[in-house]
RNA sequence: GCGAGAGUGGCGGAAUUGGCAUACGCGCCAGAUUUAGGAUCUGGUCCCGCAAGGGGCGGGGGUUCGAAUCCCCCCUCUCGCACCA
């Protein structure tokens, strides 16, 4: 915790009465406890099933934020509870401490990106403590540590030597404000994932992984998670993915013969292909062009069509554009030869660049036609036929192959796979399967990153460093300045002699994306102090995979594909032996809170929303204070743009790290969006508040820890049995089915509440056992306060060694139910009955109920259904 | 456009997976207590109605003795992808 948060702390608890709960004092005391009980330290020696819950690593920002809170809140409660149940829980924690801020905050301040890191890293782990969360902070990571980062190098090497890290010059994503190449993954909405700057296609030579061969094992690797990984995930992950199955069709330019393949996924529209668009980029549109007499006409248009970025063309509401190159081509099924355009909507990096148009079946070919004034022949038929002079879009169902050389006249469905084969065999094609996924890129024209470990040597060319020159150190003669890559300036690291030869080199100055440090950090958790290799082989075999997998949902296509990926090759190269790192996947779900937008101001903080009704959480219909304009109230995710951020630490001193960790899962399933709110806060330190006056007032009452209860009790404390032993059986199923921990939170209020009716007259063994079993569920939510009781309980052990609770079947049966009784689907009466009544006896008191023979008079019973132990449902008529 | 998810009081959300709709909490109302506070305690709080009773889970239809839950159609919102050949 931060010292101005401290003293805040103190502060408010300072204001309560003697009695009230000192939740600075105890927080920082348990926090102290566990430190020296090395509450969470795991250890391989440990005899218990072992249990490995990960949350994504953080950046070192310099500060929390509430994004961090319920991420690590959540991973911290699944922590303590697989404790509770009596694993051997590894929970670790570390930094991604690579990347563009420290970087930019160094041009900005002059400050060293890595005293800059160090430290943030420094202040965020101690407000991790003081927020609660326990880590095996033996197992800590940093990845721009040269003794991660050298393992970093030593897995491209290895990369390398498969001929799976590659480079190669491609079109690659330009951002302009980072001064980088991003990934494809990287680009969102055609903009930078980081800042937002319109993303540019550029030519250049850069470092790519080979993902893109690992396509299809991602794919299939889903079956292993499904069920495992929230759905959408996976989902994403296989649009990104992006398999289509078809044919690539050997067409030919009809003028020069040159080969222009083309992927399709209907081939059985092939006979209906009336022209052929390429990519405005592709190759082959400069061979032809060059020295030919459409040169003079084309090129200019040609031009105007590549300057458009593709972000631009996406944005663009695609007005279909292209020019006609002067050239054909022939399809291959039938010799006929069409025109070769070059169209905007064809895309370089789909398939070969090309693709055969077939407008009278696929909407963007028959749109582009129309423009441009291109026939369209039908080659599906549907049973009522097709009037091409009518055709107001194209016809994408199935039908009846029409014109269609040996294939005319049967189902273009079933005829698919014959035609692909008749393509083989007769040598004009060829099936295959095509993916969106592209290889990675992984250079970054930055100074803050891993280095590449490569040499250029004007004699030997690309030379990789060798292990034993690992790693690669960042050098600290480098300018900050905008522009250019930090790294280039350093004479020191740039000259280096080459591996092979000795004579003078050049080092690679590109560094590596920081997602590559992320592929492999939860394989260094588990060996972190390895210096000698990444990690043993035993330690790995320990424990991995990991069990539960907890982060945001923002990542399901870029560190999660990556990790997936990565992971996948290490085990190719025989140094993991499975291929899925994480076993289970949850993904919380983000914060929100009320913003407030001014027309003329935009965003705007709460305190300058002037005037209003507080309706809820929100102020309805304020103006500016400002510009006087009107506000409107939106709930949306907490962040700095938005002017809606709240500060963990403020929270944590002003109600307790309990009271916060409460509020967080207490309102909704973590999945779903959490809404903050300070009155929502507020009720869970109350909530903390009542049980702790309630328990501490009942101690006295209680007999000495392990007590037996008696056998005699009367029907109230029967009562607070089974319902605490009730408890126990629905939380723990609302935990295991989903974190619902808001559920447990709700049944353990239910008991409190049935408790405190009841307290004159409730047994002392009773009540110990009531509210130890209250404790145990709640000390992984709130594991200071459960602590602090438990201790005051006579307890001597930590409550995390005290094991879940279990309940006693014959305590928690009951012993009469109320039976509820329908009449035509509206309850009418109950009846009370032991829950094992036989069916007979629940239909012979149900039509005794007063009120249900009041309801039936004069009616015909038409049916009467007796669910034992459930309900009963009569049907009537008249 | 495609894909995924969601829609239940003033609000966040429960509902043992087809069986008493609105648990629990927030907020609000009334009262108690109190050297006044974001404290505590008690009661009330889905809608209409004085009542008996009736209506209610985005809308409409269906299956069923019985539907928030299953099926069909429609609407709205959120997220992801988006000229993918």
């Amino acid at each position: 915790m931060g010292a101005a948060a401290a003293s805040r702390g103190s502060e408010a608890s300072g204001t309560m009465s003697e009695t009230d709960y000192k939740f600075t004092e105890i927080e920082r005391k348990w926090q102290a406890r566990w430190r020296e009980l090395r509450l969470f330290e795991a250890d391989e020696s440990c005899p218990k099933p072992k249990w490995y819950v990960l949350c994504m690593y953080p950046y070192p920002s310099g500060v929390l934020h509430m994004g961090h809170v319920i991420n690590y809140t959540l991973g911290d409660v699944v922590a303590r509870y697989k404790m509770l149940r009596g694993y051997n829980v590894m929970s670790p924690m570390g930094w991604d401490s690579f990347g563009m801020p420290a970087e930019n905050a160094a041009i900005r301040t002059g400050v060293h990106p890595h005293a800059f890191t160090e430290k943030n890293i420094a202040y965020m782990r101690a407000q991790m403590g003081g927020a609660g969360w326990g880590y095996d902070w033996r197992r800590e990571v940093a990845t721009s540590h040269a003794d991660y980062y050298r393992w970093t190098q030593w897995f491209f090497l290895k990369f390398y030597e498969k001929g799976l890290a590659v480079k190669k010059t491609a079109a690659v994503n330009w951002c302009e404000s980072c001064a980088t190449v991003l990934a494809n993954e990287q680009v969102k909405d055609g903009g930078c994932e980081r800042c937002g700057t319109r993303v540019a296609q550029k030519d250049m030579s850069q470092w790519f992984f080979r993902m893109s061969a690992y396509a299809e094992r991602l794919l299939a690797g889903h079956e292993k998670l499904r069920g495992q990984w929230p759905d959408a995930v996976l989902a994403m992950q296989e649009e990104w993915i992006g398999r289509s199955e078809g044919a690539i069709v050997f067409f030919k330019v009809a003028e020069t013969g040159d080969p222009l393949p083309v992927f399709t996924t209907r081939p059985d529209t092939l006979w209906g292909v009336t022209f052929m668009s390429v990519a405005p980029e592709h190759p082959i549109l400069d061979k032809l062009l060059k020295g030919s007499p459409h040169e003079k006409r084309v090129m200019p248009a040609l031009r105007e069509l590549r300057a458009v970025e593709t972000s631009e063309r996406d944005l663009a509401a695609r007005e279909k554009a292209g020019v006609f190159t002067g050239f054909h081509v022939i399809n291959p099924v039938n010799g006929e030869s069409v025109p070769l355009w070059a169209a905007n909507f064809a895309l370089m990096s789909y398939g070969t660049g090309a693709v055969m148009s077939v407008p009278a079946h696929d909407q963007r070919d028959f749109e582009f036609a129309r423009k441009y004034g291109l026939p369209v022949v039908p080659v599906i038929l549907p049973p009522e036929g097709i009037d091409r002079a009518a055709m107001t879009e194209a016809y994408v169902d199935p039908g009846v192959m029409a014109a269609s050389g040996p294939f005319s006249g049967e189902k273009n469905i079933e005829a698919m796979p014959r035609i692909i084969r008749w393509l083989e065999a007769e040598g004009r094609g060829k099936g295959a399967v095509n993916y969106r996924l592209r290889d990675w890129t992984l250079s970054r024209q930055r100074y803050w990153g891993a280095p590449i470990p490569i040499i250029y040597c004007d004699a030997c060319g690309m030379v990789p460093v060798p292990e034993k020159d690992l790693p690669v150190v960042l050098p600290e003669d480098v300018r900050f300045t905008r522009g250019g890559n930090p790294l280039a300036t350093s004479e020191s690291f740039v000259k280096a002699p080459c591996p092979r030869c000795g004579r003078p080199a050049r080092r690679e100055t590109d560094t590596m994306d920081t997602f590559v440090d992320s592929s492999w950090y939860f394989l260094r958790y588990c060996d972190a102090s390895n210096h000698t290799a990444p990690f043993s082989p035993e330690r790995i075999a320990h424990w991995m995979p990991v069990d539960q997998y907890i982060g945001g949902i923002e990542h399901a296509t870029m560190h999660l594909i990556y990790a997936r990926f990565f992971t996948m090759v290490l085990h190719d190269l025989g140094l993991v032996d499975f291929e899925e790192p994480f076993a289970r996947l949850f993904c919380q779900g983000m914060v929100c809170k009320t913003a407030y937008y001014c027309e003329r101001c935009k965003w705007i903080p709460e305190d300058k929303v002037e005037g209003g009704a507080r309706k809820g959480d929100a102020i309805e219909g304020g103006v500016c204070a400002v510009c006087r304009s009107p506000v409107r109230a939106e709930m949306t995710k907490i962040s700095k743009t938005k002017l809606n951020i709240v500060d963990p630490d403020a929270m944590i001193a002003k109600y307790g790290a309990d009271a916060v960790r409460l509020y967080m899962l207490s309102d909704a399933p973590p999945d779903r969006m959490q809404v903050w709110s300070e009155d929502g806060i507020n009720g869970a330190w109350r909530t903390i508040l009542r049980l702790w006056s309630l328990a501490t007032a009942a101690i006295a009452q209680m007999p000495p820890p392990g007590a037996e209860i008696p056998a005699d009790l009367d029907a109230e404390n029967r009562v607070l049995r089974r319902k605490t032993h009730q408890l126990i059986e629905s939380v723990t199923g609302a935990i295991e089915g989903g974190f619902h921990f808001n559920t447990a939170v709700a049944r353990c209020n239910e008991l409190v509440n049935l408790w405190r009716a009841k307290k004159d007259r409730v047994h002392g063994a009773v009540l110990r056992e009531t509210l130890e079993t209250i404790l145990r569920i709640l000390s992984p939510i709130v594991p200071h306060f459960a602590e602090e009781i438990w201790e005051r309980l006579g307890r001597k052990e930590s409550i995390f060694a005290a094991g879940w609770p279990v309940a006693d079947r014959a305590a928690a049966a009951e012993e009469l139910v109320a039976i509820p009784i329908q009449i035509n689907g509206k309850l009418r009466g109950r009846v009370m009955a032991p829950p094992d009544a036989a069916a007979e006896d629940l239909e012979r008191a149900a039509l005794a109920d007063e009120k249900v023979r009041k309801a039936l008079e004069g009616k015909t019973v038409a049916k009467l259904i007796v669910v034992p132990g459930r309900l009963v449902s009569i049907a009537v008529k008249g």
